[in-house]
DNA sequence: TGTACATCAGTGAACGCGCGTTCACTGATGTAC
DNA sequence: TGTACATCAGTGAACGCGCGTTCACTGATGTAC
């Protein structure tokens, strides 16, 4: 059954996107390599032709989930951003939404290479949202980016815990209301 | 090996903090019943005569583990809770640190039992945190408190997922910095 | 209070299951002529 | 360009392992007299 060299390539992308897919939906321990395999259209086997192992996918899917980050690329300043992440849309549908939000818990137990991957992530991000973010210097628009960055991912992780629907909208929409209003003296 | 009625609830609460601890240090998926059971003192054949299943023991470790919250006793106000929350010590101990910090990731996919003591831990956390939060009226300060706590539970969570010591040391010492200027307009 | 027996908490072997990973085989692709 | 063969991607059975859970048995506890 061998296949073409461009079918071969597409098949890691494949794998790849339903990884980064499955992932941020279920986790990294209730997806299992089969998962991952069926959804790209291959058995089980075939995954290790792609890579050497689970933690090695892990680590690759992560790393193309944090390529293209959920920030509304119209999105002028941080309250903008606020209003697209912390809405009912990103909180009940992970499979395309933030990493850190869906993965965060796991990736901290995860190998070294997940770990960076997340890490060169997380600068690139708050890079990408410090312009946006208020303060006169430099610095205070650092610490508004690092800050709400973390209330945002924050906020996100509690309301989908909560198993109430008042207490988890209210959560987005104070956190959103306070990032509007949000300022460094 | 018939063990007396004092032992038997002793052995009970063992099980709960061994549980609590593990849950909170490693996730429920690494911690086996063996784990618990062997922490406590006993093995895992014992486990089932305390608790129906391993999600059962879950959801009790969590209600335990909430019903004594990490926010410091003499803190005033959020800008306090703040500087104990974001600690390296607190980062680098998630045994008895926060539940939301430590598992909230996993407790998205946990059973509905879990997930409602998580709720009903939250709602009393954020009632402790209101009359320490920044505002005039009672919604401003229920306003900060949720925007406080979502930001101390995201940096936390970030700072211990990150690989890099600086940036993660930054994560903690800027959000300190930006809730004890915090104030809602 | 002391004794005989019933109760039942703890033990550890065992079960069933699902997982990550390996591997002999198959058959389509790619290449050499 | 067409043919013959070597290559190797995909398949699915199988392996080893660890997990949650069950259960027959053991022996200390609790109770009835």
């Amino acid at each position: 059954m061998r296949v073409s060299r461009e079918k071969m390539a597409d098949n890691r992308v494949q794998l790849i996107n339903a990884a980064s897919r499955l992932f941020r939906e279920r986790g990294f321990d209730a997806v299992t390599v089969a998962d991952v395999a069926n959804a790209a259209g291959l058995t089980h086997g075939a995954f290790y032709g792609y890579f050497d192992s689970k933690e090695d996918l892990i680590a690759r899917a992560m790393e193309a989930a944090l390529a293209t980050p959920p920030i509304d690329p119209k999105a002028t300043t941080l309250a903008d951003v606020a209003v697209s992440y912390l809405s009912a849309k990103h909180r009940d549908s992970s499979a395309y939404g933030c990493v850190y939000a869906a993965v965060a818990g796991e990736a901290i137990r995860s190998t070294d290479d997940t770990r960076h991957v997340m890490t060169e992530g997380l600068m690139r991000q708050l890079a990408k949202l410090e312009p946006l973010s208020p303060g006169r210097t430099a610095n205070d628009r650092r610490r508004s980016a690092i800050t709400g960055l973390s209330a945002m991912v924050g906020a996100l992780m509690l309301s989908r815990v909560v198993d109430d629907p008042t207490l988890s909208d209210e959560l987005l929409m104070q956190t959103r209301a306070a990032l509007r209003d949000f300022s460094i003296p």
